[in-house]
DNA sequence: AGGCCTCGAGTTCC
DNA sequence: CTCGAGGCCT
């Protein structure tokens, strides 16, 4: 029998009558495509036509146990729960290796390599990425997979045989008529990010604990009691290093064993090259660290291998980690930290969000002190105590999170957080409304300064009235002193005022009055905006301002009028029902109008024009406009610029470096210009 | 009624 | 960026 009968194309099925014959054929499809499917990444069949083979060796197999197989794809669901795990001992060690993070430890391992061969050329190194999932080893014994085990200490790992068997990817019999007599294969199991991501939902859903990272999650699919909950989790599998080889000739370069090894059916990680020198390691890692991103998988860094197996050799170990390898870590995205207090903070809509303080610690290059933590729900959903141990990280490598608590680590004396009953800053009543996430001070406008600062800032930032030079420095003095309670308060500062409070010169005094006097010329959509009412933001704000052209228009609109403007429902309607009904809000728009806040009225409906009804994403840096400018001019034209990719978009615009919006795009297919093909789009339809 | 999609609001650090 | 929630489509 050829390699082309074992795994190649199909071949012609037997009859369902003869069940010896059938039950092989069956194996040998399914597994071709699950092979197809899994490593390839090439279907070659409908979901549903594998479930209705898959289902027929499994009645075949039940109604025959003699049928059966080891390799049989049906042992991928899972059998009975397992009592414990045995120990398995590791024929060769499964070692560690070194760390390096700065270029200098690069060119040091490199240095060190070229002495140790005593080689003056540049040496071949095989570079890969770091996974961060979980080391296991996979011995395949005439072909077959016979034993998987964890890692462990590196010497004893665990025998998670029953677990790895619901690997798709993994393969269950090596694809080769002349497989070695025994071979451990040594590799990675993972979860990839969208696996990550389902499982989390379905784990939500089900009001059960959700997982950290991926890597949690991978560890704890495998660490299953029960096999058929693993075989729900999707994990994956990339092999990089074997262990134990008999009856084969060990491969001469590392790049070749990667290449053996896709060639017997056994995935390998396609993001991988062969460089020289320093200057080749440096590159593949600043290549990776760009691609990093839009990667299906979470990395922690890249792994150099010194190519030659001879070579190898010849460095040999030093303890317990090869002289041959390094591992170029990327700076830590996660780490741990305690939870020393979680305080509350008040938005200008009251808002109450209970954030943690932090012990300071570098996460991502950045000390992070501060973390928010969302709402009370979330605070226990992730059950977050004073005292804790926490896994911090920089969510989507900016805003630190708080990931999940270490239990193992909680303290005894640890405190539950308590949601206050009165506001910290004005004393007014906390109240949570029944069905709603967020608690909210109801002091209000009037009665909290918290509100009255968060709401000033918010009109006088940039995408509102865009005041420079007042920020939340001088702002909280202003209503400290009592100098400004609103908006209109503002426009009544004089120079003397101002040149008296701290940290404020003539100069910065004379800057924020010209400040203040160039914001005077705005837009309606602005000025709406900056009015900061509930559930009114900047695209709200755009529309309405569109829709009725005039102020005048909107202060006198009814709530039916109110419904026809896009996107505004009832409880958006009633929100600036509720705003201009009452009479300290009319006045301030009467006194802002007062102080000369002025725009160009236009009139009102929508003004027809080639880009109306498209929505454009942008994302990475444009060659000559910057992202506001884009936004205007398509704006100008009549589209809309939305903040994430779904399959509504019309058109993504890409620039430099864009990230995970371009990836979701081409997966979407949603078409892609660059700042060229939108200049077009602008100039003519299509 | 349920599911998708968007928008609003809050947030960190330098 | 993330979460929650409003709006709208099916």
């Amino acid at each position: 029998m050829g390699q082309q009968d074992l795994f190649g194309g199909p071949s012609p099925a037997p009859d369902p009558g003869d069940f010896p014959a059938r039950s092989d054929w069956l194996r040998r499809e399914l597994n071709r495509h699950a092979h197809a499917y899994y490593v390839l990444d090439q279907p070659t069949i409908p979901d549903a036509e594998y479930d209705l083979l898959f289902r027929e060796l499994q009645q075949l197999e039940e109604a025959h146990p003699e049928l059966q197989t080891p390799d049989s794809p049906t042992g991928r669901v899972g059998g009975a729960p397992l009592p414990e795990f045995a120990q398995v001992r590791h024929d060769v060690p499964m070692l560690s290796i070194n760390n390096g993070f700065a270029d200098d430890d690069i060119r040091a391992f490199d240095r060190r390599v070229r002495e140790g061969l005593e080689s003056l050329h540049d040496i071949d190194y095989a570079c890969e990425l770091k996974f961060d999932g979980l080391a296991i080893n996979l011995r395949y014994v005439d072909g077959v997979l016979q034993q998987a085990a964890t890692r462990g200490d590196g010497s004893t790992g665990e025998d998670v045989t029953a677990n790895i068997r619901t690997v798709r990817s993994i393969p269950l019999r090596l694809q080769t008529a002349t497989p070695p007599a025994l071979i451990d294969v040594r590799g990675e199991v993972l979860m990839f990010k969208a696996d990550f991501a389902r499982l989390n939902q379905r784990q939500r859903d089900a009001g059960q604990k959700e997982f950290a990272n991926p890597r949690n999650a991978a560890a704890g699919s495998l660490r299953q009691l029960d096999p058929r909950i693993t075989a729900q989790r999707s994990l994956r599998f990339f092999a990089y290093g074997i262990g134990r080889l008999d009856g084969a000739p060990l491969p001469a370069s590392h790049s070749a064993l990667l290449e053996w090894y896709r060639a017997l059916g056994v995935p390998v990680c396609a993001e991988r090259s062969v460089v020289r020198g320093a200057d080749g390691l440096l590159a593949f890692f600043a290549d990776v660290g760009v691609r990093r991103p839009g990667l299906p998988y979470d990395i922690d860094g890249v792994v150099y291998k010194v190519d030659r197996i001879d070579q190898q050799r010849t460095l040999g170990f030093v303890s317990r980690a090869p002289r041959f390898a390094l591992a170029h870590k990327f700076p830590a995205e996660e780490a741990t930290t305690t939870v020393q207090d979680i305080v509350v903070q008040i938005g200008r809509t009251g808002a109450v969000t209970p954030v943690a303080r932090l012990a300071p610690v570098s996460v991502g290059g950045v000390t992070v002190t501060n973390a928010t933590l969302h709402n009370e729900d979330e605070v226990r959903r992730k059950d977050i105590r004073i005292g804790d141990s926490v896994i911090v990280r920089r969510a989507g490598d900016v805003i630190p999170e708080v990931v999940a608590n270490v239990p193992e680590r909680r303290p005894a004396d640890a405190r539950e957080f308590v949601m206050p009953v009165a506001c910290p800053v004005c004393g007014s009543p906390i109240v949570r409304p029944e069905e709603e996430a967020v608690a909210r001070c109801s002091g209000g406008w009037l009665q909290c300064a918290a509100q009255r600062k968060g709401g000033l800032l918010h009109f006088v930032s940039r995408r509102a009235m865009d005041i420079e030079g007042l920020g939340e420095q001088l702002v909280d003095q202003l209503v400290e002193r009592g100098l400004v309670a609103t908006p209109a308060d503002f426009y009544k500062l004089g120079l003397v005022t101002l040149a008296e409070l701290d940290r404020m010169a003539q100069k910065s005094a004379q800057n924020v009055l010209a400040a203040l006097q160039q914001s005077k010329a705005t837009t309606l959509a602005r000025f709406i905006y900056a009015l900061g009412i509930r559930h009114v933001g900047e695209s709200t704000a755009k529309s309405l301002a569109g829709h009725f052209g005039k102020l005048d228009a909107l202060l006198a609109a009814s709530e039916e009028q109110m419904l026809e403007v896009d996107d505004i429902g009832p409880v958006v309607a009633r929100s600036i029902l509720g705003f201009l009904a009452d009479p300290l809000n009319r006045e301030l728009i009467e006194q802002l109008r007062a102080a000369g806040i002025h725009w160009e009225e236009s009139e009102p409906g929508p003004r027809v024009t080639h880009l109306a009804g498209k929505t454009f994403v942008l994302t990475g840096t444009l060659p000559t406009l910057r992202r506001d400018e884009a936004q205007a001019m398509i704006e100008a034209a009549g589209g809309k610029v939305a903040g994430s990719v779904s399959k509504k978009t019309s058109y993504v615009v890409a620039g430099e470096e864009a990230g995970s919006k371009l990836a979701k795009a081409e997966e979407l297919g949603v078409p892609v210009v660059d700042e060229a093909g939108l200049m077009k789009l602008l100039e003519s339809p299509e």
